[in-house]
DNA sequence: GGCATAATGTTAGTGACTCACATTTTGCAG
DNA sequence: CTGCAAAATGTGAGTCACTAACATTATGCC
């Protein structure tokens, strides 16, 4: 029999929260690569080990995307006699355009550091591949090639990521309009 | 007064090619992350410090890239009304057209691992950094916008490394002729 | 207030990589 | 072929990300 809607942050809410927000902060100040675990720990009170327990890895505080489901569906709802390519190009425009707005701060400051750190890109890239594999099922299940598929979908996702480097860059764009930029480059037709 | 062409290979070319026999070996016996840097040096004769002097990190022994030179001349000479997209895409396909065939069993052995290694696919997205810088580079040397090469570049180079996986999985098709498929998936015309 | 359980800590270890310094090999000049 | 500078390699110690087994403490609920 809860009274309020919103009841105190349990503690593993809290130490997730700590280790996110002292983990962005020192990434800012010292770079990345200059952060050591050990330091994030330290910083939220709690001890290395216990850093691992909730993230399987260090970049892994930067990474997240739980985008999947909505993107995929985005692509399944676009006409079928599209080519894969256009196909899921459109499929993305359409899924970002529907992002709430109060989300892009935090994200922003996540993709700046990602893309200001090589390292990083390199294991964002990693970290696409379920994305990716999504993708390519949603468009082979409505009858593309494989091959076709996974080649359509590395593209896209591509333009899709240099599209976020770019606006977490550039500061005065919206997300959604950097997006639409990013895929304007890559389908001919507007 | 060197007599013939061919002279005993010195002392460091040795090691290198030691180095990377046993390595390729190794990695595809028993995998690349079961196989350490200390096994391969072992095999090779050396110690693990030295496998670090050849090699900055271990991923280094697969992943090489001289190519980018013939990349951006191939680019400079498409016709420079074309989109800076289907350029770009039009230059890797003459780049690849013309790369000697000897050389491409090494090749696929590099490639079939780094496809069936994901902490390798990363690495390679890392890796094409610079030659994505170069075909930006050279983009906006003709007067394309930064924004724009940036994204096309990605995309392209995302389109190419997909066709190098599948070109490295399915055994029965040229190099050259899996990279123009998997380019015409992303140019609309042929 | 007590107790099951979730959360955290401890210790020890592996593997990639770095650095400072010592030793051996190689190739070439005399 | 002798010797010697430079190149190649080795040694030992250390850092950091990450893992695993086991001990301890804190939380929340009855």
């Amino acid at each position: 029999m809860t009274i309020g809607t919103d009841r105190r942050p349990s503690k593993r809410e809290r130490t997730l929260a700590a280790l996110v927000e002292h983990g962005l902060d020192l990434f800012e100040r010292r770079g990345y690569d200059a952060t050591t675990v050990a330091q994030i720990a330290r910083a939220a009170g709690v001890t290395e080990m216990t850093f691992f327990r909730y993230f399987p890895a260090k970049e892994h505080l930067l990474l997240d995307d739980p985008y999947d489901p909505q993107l995929t569906a985005a692509i399944a709802s676009q006409p079928s006699d599209l080519r894969p390519f256009v196909r899921a190009a459109r499929g993305i425009r359409a899924a970002w355009r529907s992002l709430p707005e109060p989300e892009t701060p935090i994200i922003r400051r996540r993709v700046r550091i990602i893309a200001q750190t090589p390292s990083l890109r390199g294991a964002m890239w990693r970290n696409t591949g379920n994305t990716e594999r999504a993708i390519v099922e949603q468009l082979v299940a409505d009858g593309a090639s494989p091959d076709v598929a996974r080649v359509a979908a590395a593209s896209v996702l591509a333009a899709l990521v240099a599209g976020l480097f770019l606006w977490a860059e550039e500061e005065r764009t919206t997300l959604a309009d950097a997006i639409e930029r990013a895929l304007d480059v890559i389908e001919a037709d507007a």
